[in-house]
RNA sequence: CGGGGAGUAGCGCAGUUUGGUAGCGCAUCUGGUUUGGGACCAGAGGGUCGCAGGUUCAAAUCCUGUCUCCCCGACCA
């Protein structure tokens, strides 16, 4: 059972004001509804509300990694040269690696993803094919001095995303897994309640052959790609240079026309072969007793990008509209009063909603009712429940859904009863 | 890195052209009146005008340098 929280205790500093540094709608109302702040471009600090939202997401990831196997660790962030130098990609990856040197003048970076470091500490492990297959997986911040960071959390320099590494004996076998985590990257946006699609994608930087990306729509998404109803689905930038998005295409599957939108890329899942273990020395002794290298796959979930695309494309003039699953709380009671009868039956209607399970705010600031409304549309509770003497000496209190606006009201003595009901409906 | 814009109170801004005692709105604090959709009245506090030099009797304002932030582009998850 969670307990009642208190607004009048919270620190949840909302905006009335637009702040001047923001251009897109996530952006804006995470900024406004008391989410993040900013302490550096592309980087930003998480407000308990925010970071609510953000541990959400988390256990929702973890959740789906878990149920297909896959066990959790946590890596390093800073990391020491001579890995990325194996690997080649001390030269390879360019400036987006932030380096930086120790008090022994010794070469470190900071993490921009995990391969390497990975790929070294299973080097030490694995000897045999029978300790193969197994995925490890971890989230942490990573850290890419992004030639332009901007949108917010929409591409940040420090960002929160999970990662996950398996390891296989066989192309088929890694396949299979690759399948598996694809699933769970479909099952992950569908819990968030993103309206996404499944890409086929260019693998960049990570190396590995097959890749595909998913994309939750929105204007202010930096990729451009392609779909069809039939499944198909493509970022512009793997089609090629050739590919002019002005002029209308047909499905390579269907031959129906595809459809041109942008996207923001929540998750990525790549194969990459042998190409680490090759280049780092990785090997296990298959049942002939002859050294092999595994076939490795490599699964991000941008976490902190996913809350943004969630609040890009589930918002409205007032404010956010979280879906149940991710939000901060899942029900705010507003009481208009703060010392009366009607006070203490919305403390005691919170604490009875609370016992059932689920997360109740109760607004108990010394504010004016507007105030009270404006805060609780802005941060986006799926659920309203307003007390106030007016509804309370009358016998009912109104509930309001965020997401459809629709008030409805429900009888004093059976408002718990009334707002499970509601509540199974969201 | 190329192009554009901006740094003045916690937030949003005016003032810079034409140098002359640093302002407005919101927020905050005090008192009062209010109280179902961002209240009202009265009073108060809060500023190295991004930073460093320079010009001048005098610089937020002019000059030079520098840092930071935002947008477009190139790049990227």
């Amino acid at each position: 059972m969670s307990k009642v929280a208190y607004m009048s205790k919270l620190y949840a500093p909302t905006l009335k004001e637009l702040p001047a540094e923001a251009e897109i709608a996530s952006h804006k109302l995470s900024l406004r509804a008391g989410l993040i702040r900013k302490s550096a471009s592309g980087m930003y600090s998480f407000l308990p509300l925010g970071y609510r939202v953000i541990k959400k997401i988390e256990q929702i990831v973890r959740d789906e990694m878990d149920a297909i196997g896959c066990q959790e660790v946590i890596l390093p962030i800073v990391q020491p040269a001579e890995l990325w130098k194996e690997s080649g990609r001390w030269d390879d990856y360019g400036p987006e690696l932030a380096r930086f040197k120790d008090r022994h003048e010794r070469e470190f970076c900071l993490g921009p993803t995990h391969e390497e470091i990975i790929t070294d500490m299973v080097k030490g492990e694995i000897r045999s094919y029978r300790n193969l297959p197994f995925t490890l997986y971890q989230i942490n911040m990573k850290f890419r001095d992004e030639v332009r960071p901007r949108f917010g959390l929409l591409r940040g320099r420090e960002f929160n995303m999970k990662d996950a590494y398996s390891f296989h004996t066989s192309q088929e076998d890694l396949q299979k897994h690759y399948d598996e985590q694809a699933g769970a990257y479909g099952r992950i946006c569908e819990r968030l309640e993103l309206d996404y699609r499944p890409v086929d994608a260019d693998s960049g930087q990570i190396g590995g052959d097959i890749s595909r990306e998913f994309m939750a729509l929105a204007d202010a998404g930096e990729a451009e790609l392609v779909y069809c109803d039939c499944g198909y689905g493509a970022t512009t930038e793997s089609l090629g240079e050739d590919f002019d998005s002005t002029i209308s295409h047909t499905c390579p599957q269907c031959n129906k026309e595809l459809k041109l939108a942008r996207g923001i890329e929540v998750s990525q899942v790549f194969q990459l072969g042998t190409k680490y273990s090759k280049v780092m020395g990785l090997t296990y002794q298959d049942e002939d007793g002859v050294d092999q290298f595994p076939y490795m796959g490599c699964y991000g979930v941008g976490i902190s990008r996913s809350m943004a695309a969630v609040i890009e494309q589930s918002h409205d003039d007032a404010g956010i509209i979280w879906p149940m699953s991710i939000a901060p709380y899942q029900i705010i009671v507003i009481a208009l009063s703060t010392d009366d009868d009607a006070y203490n039956y919305a403390e005691s209607l919170a604490t009875q909603l609370a016992v059932e399970g689920f997360e109740v705010v109760i607004d108990d600031r010394d504010e004016r009712a507007g105030v009270k409304f404006a805060d609780a549309d802005l941060v986006g509770y799926p659920l309203q429940i307003v007390v106030g003497k007016r509804g309370f000496e009358s016998g009912d209190v109104e509930v309001k859904i965020r997401k459809t606006g629709e008030k409805r009201t429900v009888p004093l003595d059976d408002a718990v009863n009334e707002v499970l009901a509601i509540l199974e409906n969201l």
